[in-house]
DNA sequence: ATCTGATCATTCGATATTAAACTATATATC
DNA sequence: GATATATAGTTTAATATCGAATGATCAGAT
């Protein structure tokens, strides 16, 4: 368990590799997010219609379970993409609990514009590490990533 | 570049990799942050503490920089911490623009307690991968981080 | 047919977060 | 010393975010 008071040598590297995660995670946010709000858009609405565009229409909880945000929340962003004109609200007749969000034909648009330059500022980042190394990363953060 | 609709195999890897990165770091907090919402405190509350318990006492500009977060949030965040006691403001005579924010001796407490508890979910949470693997995801993201 | 428990979306209240405008103070330049 | 520029912190307005409570609806059990 390591000592009482600084934690054990796997607590430190731990710590060390937890703190570099944050880094990267947060350096990259910073240099990713500024080219979406350029576009009028937060994170959340470009993940919304992101979304949409490639999965299709869907009700509110399932797209926030795609970008892992609560129902709550998304009414909210849906709300306000819908003021923007991006986005429609349309009962589902089958089940009249449920609200199906669509694209309009301007937030397709949009979103069809502003995702090809998203992913290219992404690949641009990756560019640093070498595809054996992205290989190894996506290994090592799907550990990480199951609950 | 690829072709001209699906991006090329490049880009297409770097998506991937940039998912599971996302999941990774997402499912990580999703982990972690209950633990510290049961001390009553969120994310950003959690950090400034931490900041302060370890570097000492500093003004709202420094400790929006430790924890990446904007003067405007700061002050909102110590107002919080200020209304549970947890720090407090004091001018600072040298410079009478800025305020620097202490700890006080219950916010001491609080995060003295709460951060080994935290240290220990983290290690916890590293312990799916080994030393090696630790190592490693710190060096690429490193790679990734600097900017 | 009705009751019970689960689910979907919304609302509410609190905190977080940023950009931009603003105040007060400090520093640099002339 | 006066003026210009920069910095620290706050305020404001907008959006994000969550947990909890609510209302409507659905599905399964009795």
């Amino acid at each position: 368990m390591g000592g009482p008071k600084s934690g054990g040598v796997k607590e430190r590297r731990a710590l060390r590799t937890f703190v570099t995660f944050m880094r990267a995670y947060n350096s990259m946010r910073a240099r990713l997010e500024p080219h979406i709000r350029r576009h009028g858009l937060t994170a959340s609405q470009f993940g919304a219609l992101e979304a949409l565009l490639h999965l299709g229409p869907m009700n509110l909880r399932t797209l926030g379970d795609k970008i892992l945000s609560s129902k709550a929340n998304m009414t909210m962003v849906v709300d306000n993409l819908e003021h923007k004109g991006l986005v429609r609200r349309q009962p589902e007749p089958s089940d009249r609990r449920q609200t199906i969000v669509h694209l309009t034909r301007v937030g397709r648009r949009l979103i069809s514009a502003v995702f090809p330059q998203q992913a290219e500022a992404i690949a641009a980042d990756f560019g640093r590490l070498t595809a054996a190394e992205q290989d190894t990363l996506a290994r090592l953060c799907k550990k990480l990533g199951r609950d």
